[in-house]
DNA sequence: CTGAAACATGAACCAACTTTCAAGTTTGTT
DNA sequence: AACAAACTTGAAAGTTGGTTCATGTTTCAG
């Protein structure tokens, strides 16, 4: 169990079943996106997608399953994103500064992936938290192999990781999903973020 | 409009009337933190209000106005809690440590309006949005005061506070809602994060 | 070419709730 | 005491949308 699809028994096995499938997969995401878990409609899905009502039965066993099968595809899909950005030559600060800007741009191009995620709380909460724990779990290696080099402090773990990513999606709540006129842009959120996290908040009379 | 409850014309005008409606909303925290919103039932709120089925509409418009009741009803708790565990003596620093610790403990006490406030996300978005900006201003007004009084850095604004914010939710999620056996406790929790909102985490080589 | 498995179809079924309503009961005021 | 307004009641109407199924079509290995 648990592959990154798990799909029961329902694996498409000719062509044309995958290319249903897809279609599927992707008009789940819009409907789900556009109009949340509950409000999406299963008609409404097959109707996007352009077939009949009876197929989507072929490929998922209800409406929580379509959502799930969703949930994990997007979550490795940011997982992938993220990496991707990364580059192993970056000293450890930079590391994390170029992280939060290659998330804020992520999520900027994806608001349909981060409303789903968040749905995911109360949908299918197991996939919820197996996000969150794998993102942080990420982080605080990051901090580990930062502390060995001397670019960061000793003794950083969980506590300082989950911390970071709180910081980083609340700066990705408040600057993509509820960005204002006038904002700074997200170079400048990242480099405030990072200056933040390198030395702090404390002043001299501290 | 708006007013903390904005109960339309609704309001009870009888002693009788506000009993009834506060049996109501209290059976609707239970019931939508326990079943979620979608699938707590009007039926199951009156039925534990002890009140018939009807009745309900003598006092709400419907499901989701009572939902709206009950989120800006605990919005205002939440906020009052805070509110009460500082003390103008405190130095800043000190105030953002006792604050996360107040945060932390009664998120722990009260769960149930965790899973509420999250939910307002997707069934009431104005209101959960409402509730982060008030909460995230509150802190950016503290970050002020300390930077005047040389406790912080000059220059702290939006992004930190959000920053910040994002730390405190983050460090309940997991360390409250998602708490595991041989975690640091609640203080220790607290004592982490404000060294690092204090000093940061870049080491000597940086 | 051919037949069995895979896939597609959409009307109908069904269960679950929200909301309405007409008829009663209680409350508080005059 | 008497009456109007406030409140209560629960059966039933009305929606909505997930899921099933019997029938038809397409695919592809042999």
């Amino acid at each position: 169990m648990t592959m990154a699809g798990e799909l029961n028994d329902k694996t498409p096995r000719t062509e044309r079943g995958r290319r249903t499938l897809r279609k599927l997969l992707d008009a789940a995401a819009t409907e789900f996106a556009e109009r949340g878990f509950h409000e999406a409609s299963i008609s409404g899905i097959t109707r996007s997608a352009g077939v009949a009502l009876g197929t989507f039965y072929t490929y998922f066993d209800s409406k929580d399953a379509i959502f799930r099968a969703l949930v994990s595809d997007m979550s490795a899909g940011v997982g992938k994103a993220a990496r991707e950005a990364l580059d192993p030559s970056m000293g450890a600060l930079e590391v994390e500064r170029v992280a939060l800007r290659a998330f804020l741009e992520f999520a900027s191009e994806h608001k349909e992936i981060y409303r789903i995620i968040d749905e995911a709380e109360f949908v299918d909460p197991e996939s919820y938290r197996a996000h969150y724990e794998t993102i942080g779990a990420r982080i605080e290696e990051r901090l580990k192999k930062g502390a060995e080099s001397e670019e960061f402090l000793p003794g950083l773990g969980t506590p300082e990781a989950w911390a970071l990513m709180g910081m980083n999606v609340f700066l990705g709540l408040r600057y993509v999903i509820w960005a204002r006129e006038g904002d700074p842009d997200f170079q400048e959120i990242a480099r405030r973020a990072n200056a933040m996290l390198a030395n702090g908040i404390g002043g001299s009379a501290e």
